[in-house]
DNA sequence: GCATATACCTCGCCTGTCAATGTATATATT
DNA sequence: AATATATACATTGACAGGCGAGGTATATGC
């Protein structure tokens, strides 16, 4: 992955949650549909994802339940809660704000600011 | 201030030295000018701003010098170095990147995704 | 005398990230 | 039967950036 982590740091539970908002999915899958969309250039460390997961239902913006696969190794499926809707649609929110706000702090270096 | 400082976390050095970019200046000054061009919406933290500032002296991208003021509080003066200059336009490219990054992959949830 | 503004600095804590490590199942290759 | 690879989950200990709280010092206004 090229993408300095420390950058994306803050919104790593933003997008997992995205992940999440219209189905049901778990760990190893959400992972994989990141480095996808990302075209390789970002993968989540697994220590971080289930960090993630744990402090997203610590704080019921997500619910778990184990799969009934019956072959292949189990999964724990996560579920987005009515709460979880709405941190994420607030997180959104969040991040067009910070998203304007960095870049007008980074312009006012490189061409006026005398 | 408004914005979540987690959501600005590893841009602090990129904005310090987008204000380093065109005239030397010194903390208390920059500070102020984020203030303001972020009307009021964020500011950084003391010890965060005194921190970048030693990490970006020890890696050679800025170097310091006392100012000569005659009266009022001392002030220590910051002067991009040529490779703080490197250091910056790359942080932009990087923060290009890393925010088309994150709208992909927040993008992901909300309309499509099935 | 006291508050406020300017201006700098540091200590110790908190939190998110990550490398390393471990567990377990299934399939393909040798 | 042994080995490698992919799937899938989870924890531990260390690290780094950010921050609250505290401290120092000068100048101005009330």
């Amino acid at each position: 992955m090229s993408i300095t982590s420390d950058l994306i740091r803050g919104h790593t539970e933003t997008i997992i949650m995205a992940n999440l908002y219209n189905r049901d999915s778990y760990g190893y899958e959400i992972n994989k549909a990141i480095q996808e969309a990302s075209e390789g250039q970002y993968e989540l460390k697994e220590a971080t994802l289930y960090g993630a997961f744990r402090r997203l239902e610590g704080n019921g913006y997500i619910i778990s339940y184990w799969g009934n696969e019956t072959t292949g190794a189990r999964r724990r499926y996560y579920h987005i809660t009515d709460e979880g809707k709405i941190f994420f649609e607030s997180s959104c929110k969040e991040w067009e704000k910070a998203k304007n706000l960095i870049d007008t702090l980074i312009k006012t270096g490189g061409k006026g600011n005398e």
